[in-house]
DNA sequence: TTAAATGCAAAGCTTTTGCAATACT
DNA sequence: AGTATTGCAAAAGCTTTGCATTTAA
């Protein structure tokens, strides 16, 4: 029987860390990088491209959309970074090992369930019965509806 | 105990059915949505808007894209059109009750697997008992990595 | 007749690309 | 010095919108 792997990623605790880890690749430490990757620390939940130029902006630097663009994709291909889709919008962005959680998306109330790996194992244990795919729901979560909106509950914050 | 109910849908068998039908609801029945209707008939396949110009050029029509998307989205309204995701890319469009069934896509072939949505009647279980949620496999469908083929299961590739 | 639907053009949003200038190593 | 990385600008891919014109009912 094959159980559910939990793949245990890239995990780099600090800044520091971090740089060290992409000069060991061979990668350099641009000004630009290094702030991408304070604000990444910083960032309480998981951003989007133009989301993190935003807090760059507004810290003062001025990093261009292109290279933030660049950068997250060059540090998703080393593991330290990944990134997922909430239904429609644009992806989101987050450092490995700081949140490795998986989503659901509510597409009525738009709230996002977040829920450590394992505990949809049972589910991706059931979609490999049924089909032979190995979900993966990390890259495109779940999309559905809540349990709130499901029972006609309506919620609204101001 | 609450079972996952399957809506049956709209299901309309022919083109002039589809006609009858959106007449019943008010809407007008114009030349481009006789055409989209009697394509998306023809089509084999969930086809984008993109996609669903394309054919009706090469038959001869020519239906401006932004109507496409306009009359897609009307006929969605009322039940007889739905479209989906996969991945990313566009959006992909099937009439109801002509293809019902929900989607898995491997993220790294990038074949389609296409099963009745019973199938996934005992993943979704495992979800709602996880987390709350009423997983909708049917606009953002199942991404991951696809196994073999299990009996009685279709596949298209895009 | 009149409201709905169309075509055209333009723009929105997210993301990618080309290229010359810059800066890390 | 040499090349990875940057900024800028432009474009690509998908979808939406405004508006004047056409057309179904």
């Amino acid at each position: 029987m094959t159980v559910a792997q939990h793949d245990p990623g890239v995990s780099v605790g600090s800044v520091e860390e971090a740089i060290s880890f992409l000069r060991a690749r061979g990668m350099r430490v641009s000004v630009p990088r290094r702030l991408m990757l304070s604000t990444l620390f910083a960032a309480e939940a998981p951003i989007s491209a133009e989301g993190l130029a935003g807090l760059l902006k507004a810290s003062g630097a001025d990093v261009d959309v292109a290279s933030i663009y660049r950068n997250l994709e060059a540090f998703e291909r080393t593991g330290l970074v990944r990134h997922f889709h909430l239904g429609h919008g644009p992806g989101l962005y987050s450092l490995v090992g700081h949140d490795d959680r998986e989503y659901l998306y509510c597409e009525r109330c738009h709230e996002v369930l977040v829920v450590s790996g394992d505990r949809l194992a049972a589910a991706r244990e059931a979609i490999r019965a049924a089909s032979g795919y190995e979900a993966r729901f990390t890259h495109f979560p779940i999309v559905g509806v809540c349990g709130r909106c499901a029972d006609g509950v309506t919620t609204f914050r101001l």
